[in-house]
DNA sequence: TGTTTGATTGACACTATGTCAATGATATAA
DNA sequence: TTATATCATTGACATAGTGTCAATCAAACA
């Protein structure tokens, strides 16, 4: 357990305390109050320190919001980084529902952090270029999936792969935003199955 | 010309153009700050006016802003109202690329307008509501004409009329904010062709 | 001409932000 | 043990924006 909190000097244990009380109230006021309405002074009051403590520790309220989003963030990129590399059309339709869903279930069991997520991304800067890094990254590895598709001849190579796999994704942020904003609007199967169907085969015979 | 603005009592002549005079103001305002940084102190002060009066029209930043995307909006909306009904396949497709063009370049047209817009719809719940009002517009539209081709059987009856367009606006709109947003990444042919060919097609073989 | 009506105004109360000099507690050195 | 250095903590302050409202001013009307 080296580096573990409690063999540091009795100071930067209090500091990190501090850090970690502030970090939670956040995510508290944050969950209660949306972005927007969220201040420092609620956090400081929930974590009870004085008001400048905030500022030591987090530049402002976007900075302390991108340290909290930060492990779920993590977990998109986890997904984002899973190739698969289809054989046949119908392993490939199989492969396409399960990263479908994992990326809707990894959101829809975030549900509520994600709907501040979605404001704070309309409301930052800061935040929306975190989650437009996100998306390039899903963006790439997709396209990257559509090219070795075309290269086994599975999929059309009159499809070019970057726009293909953007627009592929579009749908599925769109829904997942959907979902998570609109609980009992949807089922999440039928959302998956007709993403799918509509990606692999399109709309007409 | 009967209710022309020149056969007004003066008074309301009067007010009549210290609206306008706010909502020019306004507009530049906006178009120079974007939604977030530019203030009611900042309008007030190019249309020469008292602090109060800004309040006297407009609600609030939020209202005078709606009240300038108007026009704007209404033109989506008069886009989203052009049915169509497809014959055979080839019509469909050509019939299909001219709407998604339409939409598309209606947004470009009033590119510095719609960055405006974009940020106005992260930062502002009404906003976002007469936003998402069109885009329910749009997928009602395309739902109509989904059933319409399976009535036909020209489109397939496993996908979900309402899935499917919901998923298919979702990447038209994308795809219009990333062309608003940066202007010389995409051609918009190209993203024309591959949306539509992805929509009719599908991406496998 | 006097009175009423309504458009216009800016001072005010309020809320939030981010900074910084002062404070106080811990670590270090003598 | 004590003196000193270090650094976490603090809240008062300057700043900037919002929305309100009682007072003012000019047009309409009797």
């Amino acid at each position: 357990m080296k580096n573990s909190i409690d063999q540091l000097p009795a100071r930067q244990q209090q500091a990190l305390k501090t850090r970690q009380k502030l970090l939670k109230a956040g995510k508290e006021v944050f969950l209660e109050n949306g972005f927007q309405k969220a201040t420092i002074s609620q956090v400081i009051k929930k974590a009870e320190t004085g008001y400048g403590t905030a500022y030591v520790y987090f530049k402002n309220k976007d900075e302390l919001f991108i340290t909290l989003m930060e492990d779920l963030m993590n977990q998109f990129y986890k997904v984002a980084e899973m190739p698969f590399k289809p054989q046949a059309k119908e392993v490939a339709y199989e492969n396409i529902k399960r990263q479908v869903r994992l990326f809707l279930q990894l959101a829809l069991d975030e549900r509520n952090m994600m709907k501040v997520v979605k404001e704070a991304i309309g409301v930052s800067p800061e935040i929306e270029e975190k989650w437009y890094g996100i998306r390039e990254r899903f963006i790439e590895r997709i396209s990257v999936d559509i090219r070795y598709a075309q290269s086994q001849k599975l999929a059309k190579e009159n499809l070019d792969p970057v726009l293909t796999a953007r627009g592929w994704f579009y749908s599925n942020e769109m829904f997942m935003w959907e979902l998570v904003m609109n609980e009992e609007k949807y089922q999440i199967d039928d959302v998956i199955v007709n993403l799918t169907r509509m990606y692999t085969g399109g709309l007409y015979e």
